[in-house]
DNA sequence: GCAGCTCGGTACGGTATCAGACAAAGGGGT
DNA sequence: ACCCCTTTGTCTGATACCGTACCGAGCTGC
């Protein structure tokens, strides 16, 4: 605890606070280790803890009664959970849990709540970076409904690759096929395409972007808009 | 302005107020005519007024930079818009404009903000369905993604059906195919479907609700989760 | 080196939905 | 009454994706 620089700091949304908003929070912070599948929150519960990735990704799914399931969005180092603790909404609705291992920082929701109403620099932070996740939620929605599985599946690379440090991504068809709600033997070969045009490489349990632009102008119409979006809220994260 | 009775409005957001800041809002509050296509905000566009409808239906469109397009949401005298001023962000990427006329009351932008910056309670309540709003989307995505078209059209007949009156929703084919990101054909067929069954009635350019409850049992895996949501954090709302 | 697991590749038939086109029906205006 | 435009119904062929099943390939442990 007490000593984090925040230069040192790889969060996006821990870089952008002012000093002395900073301060405030760092006190409380704490560093932790997020292995895969850890949960960050779970649904219908309230969260002891908010998270703020230094690496890492996690996945944010919705589930139906019938136990459908699809994945409405991911972050790693630009972004938190829990968007309610911001929003003065107790708990939400979905599984949120690390799908890429990683590491970062926590606070008790119990501490972050009354920094945020003291704070209005944190909470309009925090309130851009809700609304940012907000629209990736509604891209994806788009993506679902209109465009095809390997143009989405481009777009999914491209969000991960964001948001790691390399170029390799490490994940089974199976957990893909989870995110984009679809069969497992699709991913398969919707990896193939991707691979047939050089575009990534794919082996047992990883797959390593080769050709980013390429890639970029493969998802085309699927990739791009809610990164603008929160590029103008919160600036570049990489 | 001036003279409006708390009790006898049917926003739900300003109804559930405290009334001291009801008072605040209410004599910023104008009420005005909401006519079928009337834009409430336009994408990356600063929106001049945030309007809280008392009746008729609003859709939030999202558009990719190809031109395809899909209804992320919608509200009645369940929300308000533009979420963006609640959440700091000064604009969003979509168009939200009316989809069944109506009417309501708006106030400016630049007179809510500071309003917002002053009155926890305000913040607070409009957080809370901001998190609804979003959830809402989620929901759309996850269904965009699993559930079949007669479903989807069930699920959000039902959803128009909470925001409106009486059993009579007014909408052509063409427009419901645009909400759905589906073809026109295919909306007709899902809705003989529908008629099929004995849940709804249709003709030229609106259709009636005959069986809710049975429209629920169809739409089943699709409907509700949101509306839990909405429900617990803002009460009922019809 | 072999057993046993996980993970990936492939095949087959089925179907929901698409793309595009066209015709019939309803409704409003002159 | 008529014309015209909007809205709805229907058809044909194509295709993206599904459900299911099965097998091979790669790791891990002993």
């Amino acid at each position: 605890m007490g000593e984090i620089r925040q230069t040192a700091v790889r969060n996006n949304l821990l870089r952008l606070l002012p000093t002395t908003s900073f301060t405030a929070i760092a006190m409380h912070l704490e560093f932790v280790e997020l292995p895969r599948g850890f949960e960050l929150s779970e649904p219908h519960e309230e969260a002891d803890y908010a998270y703020f990735p230094e690496t890492g990704i996690a996945s944010i799914v919705a589930r139906s009664p019938q136990g459908q399931h699809a994945e409405i969005g991911i972050f790693g180092r630009d972004g938190m959970t829990p968007a309610a603790v911001v929003l003065d909404a107790g708990s939400d609705p979905f599984s949120i849990f690390m799908q890429v291992q990683g590491d970062g920082y926590r606070i008790s929701t119990a501490l972050l709540k009354p920094l945020l109403d003291q704070d209005g620099e944190l909470k309009s932070l925090l309130g851009r970076y809700v609304q940012a996740l907000s629209v990736q939620g509604a891209f994806t929605s788009l993506s679902n409904a209109v465009h095809h599985i390997d143009e989405r599946l481009a777009r999914w690379i491209l969000m991960c690759h964001d948001r790691t440090d390399g170029d390799e991504i490490s994940l089974t068809h199976e957990f893909l096929s989870i995110m984009l709600a679809v069969r497992r033997p699709s991913v398969t070969t919707a990896l193939h395409v991707l691979e047939g045009r050089k575009l990534i490489y794919s082996e047992r349990g990883m797959m390593i972007v080769r050709d980013r632009q390429a890639l970029e102008e493969f998802a085309k119409d699927a990739y791009g808009e809610c990164e603008r979006e929160y590029n103008r809220l919160l600036g570049p994260y990489h």
